[in-house]
DNA sequence: GCCTCCTTACTCGGATATAGGCTGTCCGAGTGTAATGGG
DNA sequence: CCCATTACACTCGGACAGCCTATATCCGAGTAAGGAGGC
């Protein structure tokens, strides 16, 4: 079970957002640079953020992305959500009503399968801990080992 | 980001070998049909539950897999684990000393990366939660709505 | 009748194909800019 | 000098390949059972 690397991207992309403030958008190609990822295919984990209410975009010559809301009102999970969708990551298939169980009809499979419920409740822990995160929780907390970070990013992109 | 449909089968089979109850080992092809599942794919997976020590196997003619420990000495986490492997879901590339990371020597990289972090933190909630549930605690609540759901196992398996 | 040996069938275990999804790339639609020409 | 027009460069957005892991399968090594033969 391994999560895709475009969370990592679009984590630290909407950071960035947050660390250069203003409205001005910020193209792909740009934050790209910034950290040296293929351009189309970041392109494309912030497609799914503008879908998800995340960003917003805007077409044209200086047109690009920005934050949708400011980062105290973004979560981790929404983050999360947004690039790898909404399903959960373990899958009931039912497999209690195949075979032996399919030879019991005693038995009611209208009450949920018990292995599911365990799993699902562990997976609600995980998406908790994600909701309990705001993107502004992580950003001050990268801040508070290199007190200046945004301060370096603004600088970088020319937004000084 | 999907789990493995290993696991699901995995818990199931560990559930069942624990409703048989006895210390006679039980094949891959009698659990395979028990769920309707491919037989050589179910082998690789409880191959894997032998390897993380929750199963023995035993080759031969009576020969299969048994219980290393009682269901409740076994954890979902264990299970989990043994599947899917040790590595975390998020995987931490250290994007941020590319790109425009490369050109700030001022900031210190020796500081865990606060994305990271976080993520970790969510992922070790769900970890605590897995290792929080025995097997016994899932099969007692799956008996719960069915009563004499380890009897019919026993039946079906011709242990009656 | 009992013991030993051998054949045999069955099981696990790892090596080998196949498929689906994540990763990566390319090209077209749209928009604001800026230059340009006319008034 | 000012304004309208037009061409353009740049951006997002979705459609198109490539690779890697999960899925599925097959075959060989090993073992214990069960039967056959000899004592």
């Amino acid at each position: 079970m391994r999560m895709s690397e475009g969370v990592e991207w679009a984590v630290h992309c909407c950071l960035t957002l947050g660390w250069l403030g203003d409205d001005r958008p910020v193209p792909t190609s740009r934050l790209a640079a910034g950290y040296e990822l293929p351009p189309a295919y970041l392109n494309k984990q912030l497609q799914a953020l503008v879908r998800a209410g995340l960003l917003t975009s805007t077409p044209g010559v200086r047109g690009g992305f920005r934050l949708a809301r400011p980062l105290d009102k973004i979560t981790l999970m929404e983050v999360v959500a947004a690039i790898e969708g909404p399903d959960d990551a373990f899958q009931c298939t039912e497999i209690r009503r195949r075979g032996s169980g399919a030879e019991s009809p005693e038995r009611n499979f209208r009450t949920p399968c018990a292995v599911s419920t365990a799993m699902r409740k562990a997976e609600l822990a995980w998406r908790r801990a994600l909701a309990a995160q705001t993107l502004a929780e992580v950003a001050a907390a990268a801040e508070r080992h290199a007190p200046n970070l945004g301060e370096g990013v603004r600088r970088w992109y020319g937004r000084g």
